[in-house]
RNA sequence: GCCCGGGUGGCGAAACUGGUAGACGCACGGGACUUAAAAUCCCGAGUCCGGCGACGGACGUGCCGGUUCGAGUCCGGCCCCGGGCACCA
């Protein structure tokens, strides 16, 4: 039984029903004309199945922008998608003998109305899924554009391979040694043909404009700035020496990289890596299988054990003309530089372990000062004058480094270089559901690329699922079978799909022009929209997807699909949520299900809570009595809401004067968490405080209640006060605003109520007049010490303030009689009266 | 090891440019309403010391020092926590 006259605060009651009724009239996009484009973009989610709190977090933040934005006049784009390829789906697929297809796309309709419960206000009618032919034909279109450009090629080389993902890895997939799905799985190598893209050919630009991206948050810059990893330095030849016992060799020189070339004179052994290619011609099968052994197997680290093995082959120093051995060691890095490097135990820390064990000649070059170091204990990496180093000896490394590189030009022994850290990026994946890619192999002509008009290469849907898992496309002859596009005769596919990293590359283009079936996108409206305004995600996409998608934008542009040379204006990364302070995950079964805090507090509170809970780009951990606080908060301006339908009449404009105290004090407050909220959501976004703002208010209006009841409030101001607490609530808690404005149209006068929805509405501008206290609590300080706590008004003078706390009777105590020394006046805040210089008081 | 963040009540936090430390919320305690409970509404609260008491005093933003009339905020040094990278020659 309820004893009320009106209906609870049942969120329940109303909010499913307000999100069926905006699936049906969106808001979408119905700007002014010349209204400023603003294009919002949240990572899309990959669709396991439900949202988590992460996703909740994220488009929570998302949606109150976006709904901000649109009450200021923005022409929002507020796009949604699903990165629907990728392994979870086969691994489901195994588990439930599902074919990845129907279940990614039951996946993708039930979480997408998860999204429409919480009322985030995506246009749907530009939802993108990656895993449908008519987004893929465009990751087929892309790769064969690059392709005709050198930009996608293959090539045989060593790659990682997680065995439990039974693929292969792109060097950005690999951290620590192990697969980023699967952190306990150590990657292997292994030696396979596969398709590239060759990203480094853009290395420099990409790290040329970090500089220019100042609306990213600069630990994601650097974190792109380390991952390329530009190091200038020298590639030096040095000649292999001839040996009687083994056949001539087909190219007699090793190259090896160096950034300390002005350390030349040092090198006790030239050391290349295991993998090296050269070393199938210089060992026998009995050498090679020693040296096969010191391929690191696993996420090797600096503390492991250095390995070599002596080649028995010796080469020739270009600079001194010595001769030195040539070693394999473990801890040379095939895929950086050469594979080759020169070992210098006395200015390298790596070589002085390497050699020290295996007793090659330690010898200084570099003397700091001109005194030479003391190598006993390890080696000296600082800089220095060069010793031991025939005519260079005396100069500093940094005059020397140019010097000697100028020497090795001229003498044709190498030359000065850039090397990076990024690799060209492996696209190819041994897996089933994925972006087949488009190559056909022919016994004439070659690898021949699929013709435009053969596209998409359509996964095949009859696939065998068993328990082993999906068919590989290797295993589907008529997938493989085909005729080859130049000659007709008959041919191979490629069985390899692409990386998914491809198709989270570009979909942002595609939501801009999602039905064309022309083209990827029309480039006039790709002019109009691109670059996103605001992208807004996770941190642990910093290097893999963000790089990529730079990369794709400046393929792009070179295409002359865009004009933009960078993908993201400005970049937002949110923090992580986590419960028990610990990462929410399904085996420590501490995960947070946002459908059960629907069920129990709804959307608004649910939402609302994720983003007062802490600043949206700092961690927090998960409070379930936090979101009843928030629920508690909604109640009390529902009920408010519910007790004061407004009277009088809707107006523009607050009122220049207030009939009491009590009156003034509601339009001050009002008008300043107003201010509060507008900057908030035009700087930083700290949307907690914004919502503590709002509370304050209802505190107020709570307080104040039995003033209005009095009379002493009149109802035009009240009604006022409440409308402009509707409207700036409605960003945070949409059903909640929309519901009240309903409910007030059926009770209020006519003319009393917007006749639109409360998100239609503009943004309400804050009284300046209002916002600003009159009165102020003056601070006095003696010697920096709070000693009284004085009224006076805002607009008081420095002298009339300096009056004031002077003459207050505590002070005077305080005083005894004594003359200030000096006294610092901060208008509208304190008085520090100061006896004497440095005093302590 | 290197590069980023970050240390403020019992807890999440606020203080945006050096000017009242702890807004707002959670948890807690007290009261009103109720037969009772829930819900709701109101009040209290950094810590310590003194006082029956309105109140007064001292201390207080990881630690040590500095600049300043005044430091959570600026500078130097250190400790701890979290994240990223890690044999890149």
């Amino acid at each position: 039984m309820t004893n009320e006259p009106i209906a609870g605060f049942q969120p329940q009651a109303y909010e499913p029903e307000l999100a069926r009724q905006w699936a049906a009239r969106p808001l979408a996009a119905s700007p002014a004309p010349g209204a400023p484009k603003y294009y919002l973009l949240e990572m899309l989610p990959y669709p396991s199945g439900a949202l988590h709190m992460g996703h909740v977090r994220n488009y929570a933040i998302g949606d109150a922008v976006a709904r901000f934005l649109r009450m200021r006049g923005c022409d929002v784009l507020h796009p949604m998608g699903w990165d629907a390829f990728g392994l979870p789906a086969e691994n489901a697929a195994i588990q439930h003998r599902t074919h990845p297809r129907p279940w990614t796309l039951a996946n993708i309709a039930n979480m997408k109305a998860q999204m429409r419960r919480f009322g985030f206000s995506y246009d749907w009618s530009r939802e993108v899924t990656t895993c449908l032919p008519e987004y893929y034909r465009w990751n087929q279109w892309f790769f064969l554009r690059m392709f005709e450009r050198g930009l996608a090629y293959r090539k045989k080389g060593w790659v990682n391979w997680c065995p439990r993902c039974a693929t292969v890895l792109a060097n950005e997939q690999v951290a620590g040694g192990v697969c980023w799905r699967h952190e306990d799985t150590p990657v292997e190598q292994r030696e396979l043909e596969q398709w590239y893209f060759r990203i480094t050919r853009y290395a420099e630009e990409l790290l040329r404009d970090l500089d220019r991206l100042s609306g990213w948050p600069e630990r994601v810059t650097t974190m792109q700035r380390n991952w390329i990893g530009r190091s200038e330095g020298a590639a030096l030849e040095f000649e292999l020496e001839k040996r009687e016992d083994r056949p001539a060799l087909s190219l007699g020189r090793l190259r090896v990289f160096t950034t300390r070339i002005d350390t030349v004179f040092g090198v006790s052994a030239v050391l290349l890596a295991p993998q090296h290619p050269l070393l199938s011609e210089l060992l026998n099968e009995t050498e090679r299988a020693q040296t096969r052994a010191l391929i690191p197997a696993r996420g090797e680290t600096a503390e492991t054990e250095k390995l070599g093995f002596d080649t028995g082959w010796r080469a020739r120093n270009p600079f001194s003309r010595e001769s030195v051995p040539v070693w394999v060691a473990n801890f040379v890095l095939m895929n950086y530089g050469s594979g080759a490097v020169m070992a210098v135990p006395a200015h390298d820390q790596r070589d002085y372990e390497f050699c020290k064990k295996y007793q090659l000649p330690v010898r200084p070059v570099i003397a700091p000062g001109g005194v030479a170091p003391d190598l006993s204990r390890q080696a000296y990496t600082g800089e220095g004058e060069l010793i031991n180093s025939a005519a260079y000896n005396g100069l500093p490394c940094r005059e020397a480094m140019a010097s000697m590189i100028r020497w090795a030009e001229q003498q044709n022994a190498g030359q000065g270089t850039v090397t990076y850290r990024l690799q060209d990026w492996g696209v190819s994946r041994q897996r089933y559901w994925g972006t087949p890619i488009p190559m056909i192999y022919c016994p004439g002509c070659g690898v021949v690329p699929v013709p435009d008009k053969d596209l998409p290469v359509r996964l095949p849907e009859d696939v065998p699922v068993s328990s082993g898992g999906v068919a590989n496309l290797a295993a589907i002859e008529s997938f493989i079978q085909v005729a080859c596009p130049k000659c007709g005769a008959a041919a191979r596919r490629e069985t390899d799909t692409m990386d998914t990293f491809v198709d989270s590359s570009w979909y942002f283009y595609r939501y801009l022009d999602p039905d064309n079936g022309e083209a990827p996108f029309a480039k006039s409206i790709a002019h109009r929209w691109m670059p996103v305004d605001q992208y807004i995600g996770g941190i642990e996409h910093a290097i893999l997807h963000l790089i990529y998608s730079r990369f794709f934008t400046k393929v792009m542009r070179d295409l002359g699909l865009v004009e933009n040379d960078e993908p993201i204006a400005r970049l937002f990364t949110q923090g992580m949520i986590t419960k028990s302070g610990a990462k929410m995950s399904k085996s420590k079964g501490n995960v947070v299900d946002p459908a059960a805090l629907i069920e129990r507090y709804g959307a608004d509170a649910t939402r609302a809570y994720v983003l007062f809970a802490a600043p949206p780009e700092k961690d927090f951990d998960w409070n379930d009595q936090g979101v009843e606080g928030l629920h508690r908060f909604l109640g009390r301006v529902y009920r408010l809401a519910m007790r004061h339908p407004p009277l009088t009449r809707l107006h523009a404009g607050a009122p220049s004067t207030a009939a009491s105290p009590a009156e003034d004090r509601l339009l001050r407050k009002t008008h300043v968490a107003l201010r509060r909220i507008t900057r908030e959501m035009e700087s930083r976004w700290h949307f907690n405080t914004c919502l503590a703002a709002a509370m304050e208010l209802v505190n107020v209006f709570y307080e104040l209640e039995p003033e209005l009841e009095r009379g002493g409030i009149t109802e035009a101001v009240w009604d006022d006060c409440q409308r402009l607490l509707l409207l700036m609530l409605a960003p945070f808690t949409p059903f909640l605003v929309e519901e009240i404005r309903r409910i007030w149209a059926e009770r209020a006068p006519a003319g009393a109520v917007w006749s639109g929805e409360v998100q239609r509405q503009n943004w309400p501008e804050f009284s300046p007049e209002w916002a600003r206290e009159e009165e102020i609590e003056l601070v006095v300080q003696v010697n920096g010490k709070l000693r009284a706590r004085l009224r006076a008004s805002a607009s008081a003078s420095e002298e009339e303030l300096r009056a004031l706390a002077l003459a207050d009777p505590k002070i005077q105590a305080l005083l005894a009689g004594a003359q200030p020394a000096k006294t610092v006046v901060i208008p509208g805040r304190l008085v520090n009266i100061v006896l004497r210089q440095g005093a302590r008081a």
